[in-house]
DNA sequence: GCCCAGGGGTAGT
DNA sequence: ACTACCCATGGG
């Protein structure tokens, strides 16, 4: 029987626990009153925040015997160790740079509104099979699609508190899958993309790109079928923790319109992300894709 | 039922 | 390069 880590300690840095994992970044977390449990690494993790204050309550169980908890794999993981008071002030300075003075206002406000979301750096060969299957997809039923997806594998299942929960499937165990499985699973179009990826796939080639630039890491990306502009950039900015990556959903093309008056096909609005607000685009993207979620159609924020 | 979703591929200009 | 159109499914 796997022994329960209990930690709890005090966050010293803005964080907002329910913003970072509610965003659209993650799919897999679940939620209950006011704890929220899913996998870090090698756990499976319940997480309370108390905003009021700033402790942080970790239960964690882990899922094999060479599983090493420790408080930094946790912090990194919910992208504490990110300032966001520097990444504030970096894209405030960048507008004004790029003549987009009268935005930083608006920008602030933004940013208010978002306080304390993080970047979550999460594990590259989830996040791309998650942006994979996201496509034309509202976020509820990507949820879905990769639920009934880790369903698959009942030896991933455990169990806290008479919940039961699913490791993401390996890349093995995903190996000898066929696409019939997936069209089952509610892919639809995708299940085709999905099913070269997984034979395609190449875990130290992934590995192998963390060093290189974003460029060369979109370019690679590129090259599979079903990744585009878009999904290569979330994989970016979630798996490879590129926070210059800006992807363009709908939404985001949307806003770019409104507010600026830009219009084009995505890789076009992504270069036009970038240049105006600089190295941490991504974060921006974040925040704007939060802003209009949360906005109600009368204007006011929910 | 209807509309749209964290888009991408392809064929036609 | 740019555009138009299709793609399959599910949640609201």
């Amino acid at each position: 029987m796997a022994k329960i880590i209990q930690e709890e300690w005090k966050i010293q840095v803005p964080f907002h626990l329910d913003y970072t994992l509610q965003c659209g970044q993650a799919f897999r977390w679940k939620r209950f009153q006011d704890r929220w449990v899913g996998f870090i690494k090698d756990f499976l993790v319940e997480v309370q925040y108390d905003p009021q204050t700033h402790w942080m309550k970790i239960r964690a169980k882990p899922v094999n015997s060479n599983a090493v908890f420790s408080r930094e794999q946790i912090e990194e993981y919910f992208g504490l160790k990110d300032s966001l008071s520097m990444i504030k002030e970096t894209t405030i300075a960048k507008l004004r740079e790029n003549g987009y003075a009268w935005f930083i206002p608006k920008m602030e406000e933004m940013f208010q509104k978002s306080a304390g979301l993080r970047i979550l750096r999460q594990e590259l060969w989830e996040v791309s099979l998650s942006y994979l299957l996201s496509t034309q997809t509202s976020i509820p039923a990507i949820e879905t699609k990769l639920h009934r997806l880790c369903g698959l594998f009942s030896e991933n299942e455990l169990e806290w508190e008479g919940e039961s929960f699913f490791r993401f499937p390996s890349h093995s165990q995903l190996s000898s899958i066929k696409t019939e499985v997936y069209q089952s699973l509610g892919f639809g179009y995708r299940s085709g993309w999905v099913y070269q990826f997984v034979q395609q796939y190449v875990s130290s080639e992934f590995q192998a790109l963390k060093t290189e630039s974003l460029e060369r890491k979109v370019a690679f990306l590129l090259r599979f079928s079903g990744i585009g502009y878009k999904v290569a950039h979330c994989i970016c900015l979630f798996g490879f923790s590129e926070m210059g990556a800006f992807p363009v959903d709908v939404w985001i093309s949307r806003w770019l319109n409104e507010v600026f008056s830009v219009k084009g096909n995505s890789d076009t609005l992504t270069h036009v992300g970038q240049k105006m607000f600089g190295r941490y685009a991504g974060y921006v993207q974040e925040y704007i894709f939060n802003y209009c979620r949360n906005l109600k159609p009368g204007g006011g924020w929910i």
